[in-house]
Order: structure tokens, then C-alpha cells, then sequence
DNA sequence: CTGGGTGCAAAGTATTTGCATGAAC
DNA sequence: GTTCATGCAAATACTTTGCACCCAG
């Protein structure tokens, strides 16, 4: 817990229960959506309102805390601020799970950034899918 | 506009003038959110109704007639299907633009959801930064 | 202390739905 | 003619905002 008082600081947050419970509940599902977050909130402090959640979303994004996560046909889910990486995301039950985002991708990323002058200033690579449970799962 | 006639009813829906206007739109625009979609589409046919737009986008998107692409921090946009490709995303202007993906892109990813049991269906690669226009822009 | 943060309730947007009418096939 | 689509208005869902009170620094 006491981790994420630093970074709060570092970005120039105040480090309430609130903002922490938050960051937990988000560090313990991974990626969650903005209910998701809610709904776990709610279990370790059931006062905690709605509109705080989604201030804090808005305000950890802006200080690059936390990354959004947009998906397909899905509300966006929220990540910690990690090393990059991609994401396999299952169109059957929604989960998000990170992999290592192979180094060959930056460059040839960085390449057809340069050859359009676009400045290149983040990627987000995401593979829709089944994911094995699911797979099992319509298999049997 | 004819063509859009049998992209229609391959996909079994009726090819109605709202849905040709709406496709005209998102092919002139490139990509295009529902409201840019919408405010278009009402030049050439100030009758169309929002809700016709609402309804056919999640229609056409089921049948994989359009795509869905979820821009962090912004509204969703569409384009047509076709073939793969990668996406400039313009923080700035919010402009997406095309640019092909290399193929050992595919064969990555391929590789890492394989190696995660994951039924691979489809890919999205998203680079966010400043446009060409923006950059200059800035820099004057 | 003081400024930023929280919680509530209300407002503002965005999206979906039901249903009567109308158009495609 | 049937079936599916449209347009309207109403309902719902989602997100933001204003403001009085509170807490971290």
C-alpha cells in the first residue's frame, strides 16, 4: 500500500485512502473497468462514491498513474502505468492479460512513425481472441 | 454507392439509402465517430435519424461490415473493413490514419498467442503522438 | 491552517429501446 | 405481402459538475 503513496506524490496527488484503495483494486485485477474498480472499492470502504472513482480516473490518467485500456465493443478497462507490453484480450468472458511486446515491434513502430514526421509517443497493441479458458470451455 | 449494395446484402441487411449515407460518410471521412458520422450524414439527408445512425453502427459492426476503433481518451471511431493495418492516432487533432503493418508484426503476435493458447482472431496496433500538421503547428 | 479531495445530488451526455409507420425485396 | 428498417420520443446508462464539508500536508 505504502508503495503508492510515492508515486501519488511524485505525481503531485495527495495520497488519500481513496486514491490507494483504488490503485489496489486495480493492481489486484490486473485491468478493470471503471464498475469493475467501483465494485471492489466498495468491499474495503462502502462509502467510497462513484464520483470519486471516476475523478481520481480522470486525474491518475492525466498524470499517467494509471493508462487506459480501450477495447472493442467493451468500456475501457485501466492498468497501472507499466514497461510496455501487449495485450491479449478475450472477446468471450473480457479479460485482459499482459505479454512482453517483442523489441522488433518498437522498431519497426518507430520507422513508419518517422517516415510520416508523426512523433511517436506511445503504442498499444492489442490481440482480440478466446482465451484458453474460453476455448475449453466452447470445446466441451 | 453501388458497391455498398452488395457489401449489404452479403452481410444479410437490406441496403437502405440511410445505410449507404452512412457508409459514403465513414468512407469519405476515412474514420469517424458517431457524431462526426451523424452531423455528415445530415447534409445529404437532414432526415436521418440518430438513433438510425446508433442502430446501424452496432449492426454493421456485428456483421463486420465497419470496425470499431477505440481511441484512448476519446470517442470511438469507425472505418470500413479492409485489409490489415496499423493506425497514426493524433493526440492532438485526434486525426487516425492509416499505414501498412509489417509482417513480422503478425508473426509475432501469432507466436504469442500461441505460446498462451490464445485462438488469435484479430490484431490492433495503435501508435499515439503528434501528426505531421500538429508538430508544425507547435513548433511556429 | 490551507488547498486540494471527497461525497452527495443534480446536470449533462451518450446510447438504447419500444412502437407505429414506411420501405426493401 | 412480409420482413426488416426508420424515426420519434422516452427510457436508460454513463460521466461530469457544483458545492459544502473534510483531511493530508
Amino acid at each position: 500500500m505504502s508503495q503508492y503513496v510515492e508515486i501519488l506524490k511524485e505525481s503531485g496527488l495527495k495520497a488519500t485512502f481513496q486514491r490507494m484503495t483504488i490503485l489496489a483494486a486495480i493492481e489486484g485485477m490486473g485491468h478493470a473497468s471503471v464498475d469493475e474498480i467501483y465494485e471492489k472499492v466498495l468491499e474495503s470502504h462502502p462509502t467510497l462514491s462513484l464520483a470519486t472513482v471516476y475523478k481520481n480516473i480522470v486525474a491518475m490518467v492525466e498524470r499517467a498513474v494509471l493508462v487506459e485500456v480501450p477495447i472493442s465493443g467493451k468500456k475501457s478497462k485501466y492498468e497501472l502505468r507499466k514497461k510496455e507490453h501487449l495485450h491479449l484480450i478475450c472477446t468471450e468472458c473480457g479479460s485482459v492479460s499482459d505479454r512482453p511486446l517483442d523489441p522488433t515491434i518498437n522498431e519497426d513502430t518507430r520507422k513508419v512513425a518517422e517516415d510520416s514526421s508523426f512523433e511517436l509517443r506511445d503504442r498499444q497493441v492489442n490481440l482480440y481472441g478466446l482465451c484458453g479458458e474460453c476455448r475449453s470451455a466452447k470445446a466441451s
